[in-house]
This record gives C-alpha cells, structure tokens and sequence, in this order.
RNA sequence: GGGCCCGUAGCUCAGAUGGUAGAGCGCCGGCUUUGCAAGCCGGAGGUCCCGGGUUCGAGUCCCGGCGGGUCCA
C-alpha cells in the first residue's frame, strides 16, 4: 500500500462506516451516516459543540481519563519530556510527541522506553502564533499532545493500524461517551522529522481532535523508502477535546478556566457576553480567511456581516479580547520554555523565547496596561503547577527574573531607538536605509520599530523586503561549511575498526601497534593511544617509530571508527611493528582541562542555577573555555563560589567512571542533562560520571579521580554573547604556575605599598586617593600664588603701537590653567597678553587678545614660525610653542608686529 | 571567530573643522515658602579607560590593549 491510497480498516467497515468523498475541501472520509455529504470539519462545516456540552470535565480530568484509559489497554505511561528538544539537533522545540522518540527510537537503533506507550506530552509550536487568539483557541503556542505510540519491529510486533482505530474508537466512544455517529474518519498524509505515512484524523462536530498516523516511511534522497519499524503515533488534541466536551464560548475558556477573567480583568478588558462569543467562535470556524493569512480586520467585517452586527461594534469588543487570549497562550508557553532551561538569547531556540516575550510586551503595550508581564507568567505557573506540571513551581524566581530582565531591555530598546530615530528625523527629515543599517545593526533597534516610531513624527521610512539579508550580506557571510568527508572516506570500510587504547586506559602513553593500512598520507593502525580530534578536545601530538624509522605525529583523525595519524616523515611499511609515545604533558594537561570543563559546568549549575548548559567548549594546554547558558552577567561573587565548588569537588577525589550505555537507559538514567556538548550522533552513548556529582554523554579522555585535575582558576567571565557567558580558566599545572606568578605580583606590590597582602587593595585605594588629594591641594595652591601674580603684572602694560601688552611667565600652573586665569582677571581692559611657561626644551606660549580687532591665532602662527616653533589657533586665543633659547628673539617679533601695524 | 559602535563629573549624556572640558539630574551651602512640591543664587566634584604614535598642541586623528554594547557566523 503506498501514500494516498483508500485506508481502509475492518474494523469500521464492520461497524458500517463508508468511504466518501468531501465536495469542499475533496477530501476522502469515512462515516457511519450514508447520507453525509461533506467531511464534517471546519471550514467544510461550522463547528456544532460550542454551548453543547457532553461533560463538565477540566483539563487534567480528561488527561487522566486518557491515560489512565490507556493504561488499562496495557500501555505504559511514561512522564513527558522538556518542551526544549536538547536530543535533536534538527530541532529546538518539542513540536509533537512522537518527537520525543526520533530519530533513534523510531528507526528502531534504540529500543523505546516501554512499548507500547502512552504519554501526554506539552508541545511548542510558533508557525501559527499570529492566528493565537483571533481563531478562539484552535491555534495555541503551546498544547498538550496524548498519545499511545507503538513501535513495531522485526522482532516484536506490537499492534498497527486495526488496533490503534479500535482503541480511538473505544476511548471517543465509551471515556468521551461521543456518540459513534457523530464520528467522522478523514484520510490524511502526515510527514515530519524525516518520517511519512498515512493517517486517520477523527472528526467530531467540526472539530478534528486526534491524528493517528500510521508512520511506515522514512525520507531517503527526497523520495519515501519503506521502514523495518512500523510506528504508531498517534496524537491527541488535550485541548480541543475539552473544549468539544465542555462547549465552552471558546478554546481559551475550556484551557485556562478562571484565568481567562483573571487575565482579563488584570487587563482592564471589558467582560463579553457568551452568547456573542459563542456566536463569533462558530462563524469564525467555517472562514479560511485567517488560515491564509488575511488582515484580522478584514475577517471580523465579514464576521459582522453574517452576525449582522456593527463591524466597529465587533472590533471594539473582540479585539482586545483576542489580545487577551494571545497573552494567555504566550504567557503559559514561557512559562514553560524558562522552567525547561530555555535563556532568551537572539540564537535558537533562545531568540524563540524572546519572541514570545517580546511578542507579549508588544501585546501589552497595544493595550495600554502597565502590568509587569512577569505577574502574568507568575500566574501561569501557580496555575499550572496545580494541575499536572509541580516543576514550574520550582523555577519561579528564575522565570520571574528572566521576564524582567527581558522586560527592562525591551524598554530600554525602544528608549533608545526612539531617541535615535527622533535625533536623525530632527537632523535630516528623513531616515534612509544606511540609518536602518545602522540602527539594526549597532543599536539593535529592528526597522520594524524605527518605522513606528518615524511614522509618529510624519516621516515614512521604506523597508526593503530583503532587509535582513542586505544585513547578512554587510557581514560578508560565510556560509557554514558542510562537514567535509576526506576523500578516502570509502576507502575506510576496508579495515577494521580502531581499537581505541585511550577508552581503556586514558593515561596510557606508550603502546605497540601494527601498521594495517595508509590512507591518503596518513597511517592507520590496528590500535591506538592517540586520541583524535573532538568534543573540543584537540589532537594528540607525539612519535612513532619503528626499526629503520621514526616519524612525528602532528594530528589524529578518526573517521567511522577508523583513526588516521598523520606524519611528519617518511610513512611506515604495511605490517611493520610500531611504538607509539604520545606526548605525555600534553595530554595530561588536556585530560586536566577537560575534566574541570564538567566540574566547572556542575559548579555553575549548582551556583546559578538549572537553566545553564554548555553552549560550547575548547580545551587547551594552557587554559580552556567553557560557555555556558546564563541569562545576566556574573557577579564576582558568584564566580568565587563556582571556583570553590570547583575546587573543593577536586579536593573530594571523587571516582571519575566511564562507561557505554544504550540511549534511552542512559536518558533514563540521567536525564537529558547528559547531552552537554552537543547532540551524539550514536544510538549509545559514552558516559563520563564524576561520581556522585555530575553526568554528561562526552567521548573525550579524562582523568579517573577528580584529585588528578589539580587546582583550578577561572581567570574571567565574560559574556560573549547574549544569554551566554565564556569561562577562562586553567587547571593542573598551568593553573598552578599562573596563580604563583600572580602571587608573587601581588607580594610585590604589598611590599612597595608596605602592607600586607590582605590589605593591598584597600591601600591602594587609599593611596590613590590620597593622590588626588595631593594633585588638588597642589594645583590649588599653584593657582593661588599665580593668581596673585598675574594679577600684579595685569596692573601694569607696555605700550606697543596701538597696543597695550603684558607679558606673564607661568612657573607652576599649566598653559590651559594659566590662559583661564588670565582670561578671568584681565576682565573687560584691552590687553594683549602673553603667556609663556617653559616645557622641557621648549617654551609654551599663548597670546590671549582682549578688546582689540586683532587675529591671535594668526598672529601666533606667524610669530612662532619665524622663531622655528609652530602654533595657531582662533580669534581670541593662539598658542604654539617654541625653542626654550628663542624666547627674547619671540617677544621681540611681537612687539615688531604690533608696533608696525 | 569576524564587522560596526561606545568608554568624558556619582548618574544620563553634550563636546563641526585638533586650540581655555560642558549641560541636566544628584550632592553641599544660602535665599524664597506656614509646610510640601518646587523655584532662585552659589559651590564642590575630571588620570576625558590604558599605552604608544602623528602634531607646536590630542577628549578629538592613527595604531595597540582593556572594558561594554550590537549584529553576523
């Protein structure tokens, strides 16, 4: 059976059910009414349960029902897993259930946690976060998705496509008590996550509230291969079901209960009443307008239309109303997404979480409220945490944290970019895209808001549709290399695998081995102590050599198992014996480095807090990075007490154990904190635990006892980008040598300053003060006795020409002090005055011109170069300077100036 | 890793073209007012991030470093 073709399940053949075809939407479904002439969903048909309700059941009743249901049906109920997807790297939000078990599960590499399964697992979708709210909670940010999966390999067949039918049916009809009637089958498609297959969505009074897919293909080369494991996923809409057994006026009603009038009367939003709401949520159902993405605006006229209401009436009462509903959704899904350890960044799955709330603070601030949005999200979680999710509760203070964090910056944004915008509008009238650029590109004002904000003073500012790609294109952007394959890369399946000597003992050095193939320029042997490139651990370095030879290794590299050395001489024979010595210090520096990398990250958690994870990491021989996840700078402090955590789990000499484990135990086990450096590609994973203390999937080599690392010292902190921050640091032997040198720096300066150590801050400090102290009561003091001088030579002039001229030889006050003393005494009296202070070699000279009609710059420039100095300046003041023995010969000059002018 | 921007008084920031370092808020003192809010007058407060260079002269120009912001990988 391919893709497309009838589904057709005995079960409902038996019960009556017949195959038709909607006139619509063309769409095929099965239903018990021969009669029936469209599919039954919306928009085909307007929804029919709104104010209709089967049963009064609350959200988490009808989890339980589910669940519980399907336990009895011998599924296994697992916990749900983070709404962050930390095991994919093809994906940063959990969209779907089945999503949890991809991509190793469902390819059947690994086997599942229990089988068959059954879940209900929360879901993150963004790609309809426009139509949130206005579509009165068909679309949501975040969902629960229940499910019973199955997963049926070679070896053990579970159940496929008859029983997942029978047990939808008996879970609709005798747990939601629908009557079997009204259930519609649709046949379907589903792909995603590089898995296909044919689906039933069951429809029941307009609303589809499950997908069972049947997933049996898999995406190979853009076309669909058959799978050796059939799967069933199986989807069922948590919110929709209640919505259709309650009848609510709206989705929103059914999810949040007495949220929804707590948000709105927190929101200052007037109450609507339910007849109209209800009327609203079922005329919008049957438009598809929304769904293509036409105005909101341009929906509620013809919703008015066939309601024949005022449209301005509807506008009025719906609109805010629909930004309500949005605030719900969104507030809930980031309180989710910060519990789960997401840090709102403008990467990933963190720039997702910015969205949101940035999203949200617009909302607020479209309605006018003051609210902090982080009251709003505080709510979800003491909501929620009473109804199934008790862990929102614990990350309280974080999340609370992080919005106001995150609020204050969206402030502080649009502050700025305002007052930037308002500053360019003034200067020129008009922004183009150079100021966009600009805008966008240091100040990180998007064009979005520099229009708004433009548009309020009556400017209009075009923004090209490729905006942000004009911005990559500035940045000269290289597109990210694929993983190049070395070209022998086929070559490899030829030869055995590696034995990997370092797994088995990290501190081995020397080792014999035999040479069993050359590939490319490199050597391949049977079995190695070299450790090759990864997981930011470098390459070891070292000699081989063998009768006749010797060579040095400058890098290792390992492909599909196999690990190439690469030589710096001559390669040596098939089958000759080699001794292999690897550059012992090192690598035990590396070894060092990469261990206090997972002490250090443990520390960090357990100082800042859960949400912070590597965001990556380099080991070096002389100090290591590590980044990590954390959503504010670090204070000192803590980054003292991360030290000593550091410092005192190396001093514990906890057991450092490494070991193989099977995916799905080992997340288990641990959790997904395991996956710290990355996703691993291998359905088993390589665990390093510091025993007692911290867990991680890592591939590296490590010391066995924590007290190996020696000391450790984080030199800085420093964020290098938003919500993540680099650790310097070094540990073992260069740690050591850099904290002696330091010391030793320290001990000098104490002894200079004549303290001790412990005080050499505090000394210094009031050295410096008493510095300035000094430099004040100097140039104070200076100024004074000047003063009184410049004030009796000012008294008196010589008369040259036209001009009444003084000269005044500064002693102890600078030039720019002089000139300002001079300027404040000489008052409104027409003077010429020179001011001349020796300087080194040379004399500086300034002539301040007051009450004549005389050019001083000009005057100074042409003095000074006639002497062989320079100088220049304006109107009123010139200065320059000359050699100290021409000082007579300049006066002379000036006076030979004004005298003959 | 790369591009761009910034670093000036306790704080927020001005300081075309290189030429006597400024404003507002805050602080101190005085005046005005029944008091408050405020107003008026005066004052203290500066290693213009650090180091080098160009120049007669650098807060300003150039190079390097440190610190911060922002964008792109």
């Amino acid at each position: 059976m391919g893709l497309g073709d009838p589904i057709e399940i005995q079960f409902l053949i038996e019960r009556g059910y017949v195959r038709k075809k909607c006139p619509k939407c063309g769409e095929y479904f099965w239903t018990l009414d021969p009669d029936r002439e469209t599919c039954g969903e919306s928009p085909c048909e307007p929804y029919s349960f709104i104010g209709r309700g089967i049963a009064d059941k609350s959200l988490e009743e009808v989890r339980e029902d589910f669940l519980s249901f399907m336990e009895s049906k011998g599924h296994t109920r697992i916990g749900r897993y983070p709404v962050i997807a930390r095991w994919r790297d093809d994906l940063f939000l959990t969209s779907a259930s089945i999503v949890d078990f991809q991509p190793f599960i469902t390819a059947g590499l690994v086997p599942p946690p229990a089988n068959p399964l059954t879940i209900s697992q929360p879901c993150i979708r963004l790609k309809d976060v426009d139509k949130v709210g206005p579509t009165m909670g068909r679309h949501l940010t975040i969902f629960e998705m229940m499910a019973h999966h199955a997963f049926n390999t070679k070896e053990r067949f579970v159940y496929w496509k008859e029983r997942t039918v029978e047990l939808f049916h008996e879970y609709a009809t005798e747990v939601l008590r629908i009557p079997e009637e009204e259930i519609i089958y649709k046949e379907g498609i589903w792909e995603g996550g590089g898995n296909a297959g044919p689906d039933l969505e069951p429809i029941v009074r307009g609303l589809e509230i499950a997908t069972l897919v049947f997933m049996e293909y898999r995406e190979e080369n853009g076309k669909y291969v058959p799978m050796d494991t059939k799967v069933v996923d199986t989807g069922y809409g948590l919110e929709r079901i209640t919505w259709l057994l309650r009848g609510d006026p709206t989705g929103f009603h059914a999810v949040y209960g007495d949220l929804v009038d707590t948000f709105r009367s927190e929101l200052g939003i007037e109450r609507v009443e339910e007849r109209l709401l209800s009327r609203y949520s079922e005329v919008s159902s049957i438009l598809r307008e929304l769904e293509r993405g036409r105005k909101v605006e341009a929906l509620r006229r013809r919703i008015a239309e066939i309601l024949m209401l005022d449209s301005s009436y509807l506008e009025e009462k719906i609109a805010p109303l629909e930004k309500a509903f949005a605030l719900l959704d969104h507030t809930k899904t980031i309180a989710f997404m910060l519990a789960d350890g997401l840090v709102p960044s403008n990467v990933n799955e963190g720039y997702l979480g910015r969205l949101l709330i940035r999203r949200s603070l617009k909302l607020l601030k479209l309605l006018g409220v003051e609210t902090n949005l982080s009251e709003l999200v505080a709510r979800q979680v003491s909501y929620w945490s009473g109804k199934g999710f008790p862990e929102l509760k614990e990350a309280l203070d974080r999340i609370v944290e992080i919005v106001d964090i995150e609020q204050a910056r969206y402030e502080e944004i649009l502050r700025r970019g305002e007052k930037i915008v308002r500053g360019i509008v003034k200067s020129k009238r008009k922004l183009d895209l150079e100021d966009l650029i600009t805008l966008y590109d240091s100040h990180g004002v998007p064009p979005e808001l520099v229009q708004t904000v433009a548009g309020k003073l009556g400017v209009n500012v075009e923004v090209p549709d490729n905006f942000y790609e004009l911005i990559a294109g500035r940045h000269e952007s290289r597109k990210p290399e694929a993983p190049k394959l070395p070209p022998f890369i086929d070559e490899l399946d030829r030869y055995k695998p590696t034995k990997l000597l370092y797994y088995q003992d990290p501190y081995l050095m020397e080792f014999d081995a035999t040479v069993i193939g050359h590939v490319g320029d490199m050597v391949l042997l049977d079995e190695t102590a070299f450790y090759p490139e990864g997981g930011g651990q470098p390459s070891d370095v070292g000699v081989l050599s063998w009768s006749g030879g010797r060579a040095e290794v400058v890098s290792v590299e390992k492909y599909k198992g196999r690990v190439l050395h690469r030589l710096n001489g001559p390669l040596p024979p098939l089958g000759t014996r080699v001794h292999g010595k690897v550059d012992e210090e090192r690598r035990l520096s590396r070894m060092r480095h990469h261990t206090a990398t997972h002490v250090i990250l443990e520390a960090a958690r357990r100082v800042l807090g859960p949400h912070v994870w590597q965001w990556g990491a380099q080991k070096g021989d002389e100090e290591s990075r590590l980044d990590i996840t954390h959503y504010k700078s670090i204070t000192p402090e803590e980054l003292e007490r991360i030290e000593l955590l550091a410092n005192e789990t190396v001093m514990r000499n906890l057991p450092v154990n490494t070991f193989w484990l099977l995916r799905t135990d080992a997340e288990r086990r641990y959790g997904f904190i395991l996956y710290q450096g990355g996703v691993v590609p291998d359905p088993a994973l390589r665990i390093v635990e510091i025993q007692g203390y911290n867990v991680q999937a890592c591939g590296g080599t490590h010391v066995t006892r924590t007290g190996d690392i020696g000391p450790i010292k984080v030199w800085r902190a420093r964020r290098i980008q938003d919500g993540v921050i680099r650790l310097e640091f070094s540990a073992g032997v260069p740690a050591a040598r850099r904290l002696i040198k330091a010391h030793s720096k320290l001990k000098e300066i104490a002894q200079s300053l004549g303290v001790s150590e412990e005080e050499v801050d505090k000394a210094f400090k009031a050295a410096m003060e008493e510095l300035k102290d000094l430099r004040r009561e100097i140039r104070r003091h200076a100024r004074e006795i000047e003063e009184a001088k410049i004030r009796e030579i000012l008294k008196e002039f010589e008369k040259v020409g036209d001009y009444r001229i003084s000269h005044v030889e500064l002693a102890s006050v600078s030039l720019d002090e002089g000139v300002k003393l001079v300027d404040k005494l000489v008052g409104s009296e027409e003077r010429v005055v020179i001011l001349t202070k020796p300087s080194g070699d040379r004399v500086e000279v300034a002539v301040l011109v007051n009450g004549y009609d005389l050019m001083a710059g000009d005057l100074v420039r042409e003095t000074t170069k006639s002497v062989g100095g320079g100088g220049g300046g304006d109107q009123r003041l010139g200065r320059g300077s000359i050699p100290k023995e021409k000082l007579e010969s300049f006066l002379e000059v000036i006076r030979a100036r004004l005298g003959g002018s």
